[in-house]
DNA sequence: GTAATTGCAAACGGTTTGCGATCTC
DNA sequence: GAGATCGCAAACCGTTTGCAATTAC
């Protein structure tokens, strides 16, 4: 299966380090610091790889590059349309509205995801 | 500004007239029975436009191809992670509740989009 | 020793863009 | 006739993949 290798471990050292969600360039910038002669394929191979076993989210928000995102667990996002930073956001609905969600659609709810878009405390000043 | 197109007026109507949310090269097949040298490039420049001047939407879920959207009023989706398929839901939040939102993350919250996946109807037999 | 993983570079898919020709106003 | 739009093809960007060499177990 999954043998362990020093690239991967950086790559997700890397992603749970920081709550910038960032892409793959980004985190094959920090991880050269570490492995100077890493390859951005490495990097990406492991994000995916990452991702597939749950350890990491991948984000995909709007066109452009994908963003990862260290933190796992039930949550949603920010965007702010003026500088592009995305946020974590700690909002969940009702498991009675997912279901009833589901049963007015005829649709089996597994997951779901929000995005909000709007402008952030650090653009509206 | 924005002239008058045969072609634009082909993707436009194109886009509206199904509820299948394509992509590109979707509504580039459906426009060339109509205009057989259309090119992609032109259809890609008018889906553009057309989503900039807000007569159509653009969704952006997972990664993979855009997908086109004929409605324009406040509503969400639903992905079924099996057959792929895009569906239309008709739920929104409070006003009171994406206020509430806002205060919560210090962000002033102007748009949103929900994805719920899950299995469809046609898909869970 | 076997198979997972790597770095490299080429290829891929979706999308954009520069061009000269053609339309719309 | 000015400038928006076109078809065409080449370029672009993020991502994936084939390969031979290396590494983990």
């Amino acid at each position: 299966m999954s043998r362990k290798s020093e690239q991967r471990e950086i790559i997700l050292k890397t992603v749970k380090s920081t709550d910038i969600h960032p892409d793959a360039d980004w985190i094959y910038q920090q991880v050269k610091k570490e492995i100077p002669d890493i390859s951005l394929g490495t990097v990406y191979r492991n994000l995916k790889l990452l991702a597939g076993k749950g350890n990491i989210r991948q984000l995909d928000i709007d066109n452009g590059p994908s963003h990862f995102d260290g933190r796992t667990d039930l949550h949603h996002h920010l965007k702010c349309i003026k500088c592009g930073r995305i946020m974590d956001i700690d909002y969940s609905l009702k498991s009675e509205d997912i279901e009833r969600i589901g049963k007015e659609n005829d649709f089996s709810v597994t997951e779901y995801s929000f995005v909000f878009y709007g402008i952030c405390s650090r653009c509206i000043k």
